[in-house]
DNA sequence: TAGATAATTCAATAAATCAAGAGATATTGA
DNA sequence: TCAATATCTCTTGATTTATTGAATTATCTA
């Protein structure tokens, strides 16, 4: 993963509504969920909520197609694991210490 | 670690200059760096690269002492770690593809 | 203590981001 | 085609962020 492209993820996930909206999504999974369910979920009004999904979107971390009226958002799974590969083996060189971190979820607090 | 302070290093790593000066002090280790020493590694003028470290300590991504007339700064191995844990282990549900990106180094490119 | 060095803070400006609502667009079904 | 539904785009204003150079603070050494 580029550099540019690891910054955009970053910045899409780091806002509030955002990352909510993606939380949401790793639970709906392939089912995905439409822009007013997940507006929704996240208490943003319509208009809000189509902003910040396009965010994403436009970013890689999620991806979405029109069915029927609706349009309907999943997360991309190798987009995200790409942006945390690209974070713990690139930027920090798969320091022992944060790698040990992503391996036991009790590590790190 | 909470959505708050997760949102605070997202933001902070989402900056070109601020995620290359985490990149070289990830490289310094435990001996970290100088704020000029970082300044001249990522080509930013002194009260840029101050700023942009202030940011990124006020974000826990780093920390800092001084070393006599210097400031040295150096990672927050546990605070990146744990970071990447909320993101994969929290956010993510631990999802099966997103975590084999990170354990394989060679997997989402 | 005076001068040199290292880093931070300040001021000014430019640019980007966020939020909410109004209106526009696309799709479906009667 | 018309009305209803779902989503997106645009506008406005407020807030935040990034950049630069000048001024300030802290520290060391001769």
């Amino acid at each position: 993963m580029e550099e540019t492209e690891a910054i955009e993820i970053l910045g899409a996930l780091a806002q509030a509504t955002r990352l909510r909206m993606v939380r949401y999504l790793v639970n709906r999974g392939e089912e995905g969920a439409s822009a007013g369910e997940i507006g929704n979920a996240v208490a943003a009004v319509s208009s809000r909520a189509s902003f910040h999904l396009s965010v994403l979107e436009k970013s890689g971390a999620i991806t979405s197609r029109r069915r029927s009226r609706n349009r309907i958002y999943r997360i991309d799974p190798d987009r995200l694991g790409g942006l945390l590969s690209y974070l713990l083996n690139d930027c920090c060189s798969a320091h022992p210490r944060i790698r040990a971190c992503c391996l036991d979820e009790d590590c790190c607090r």
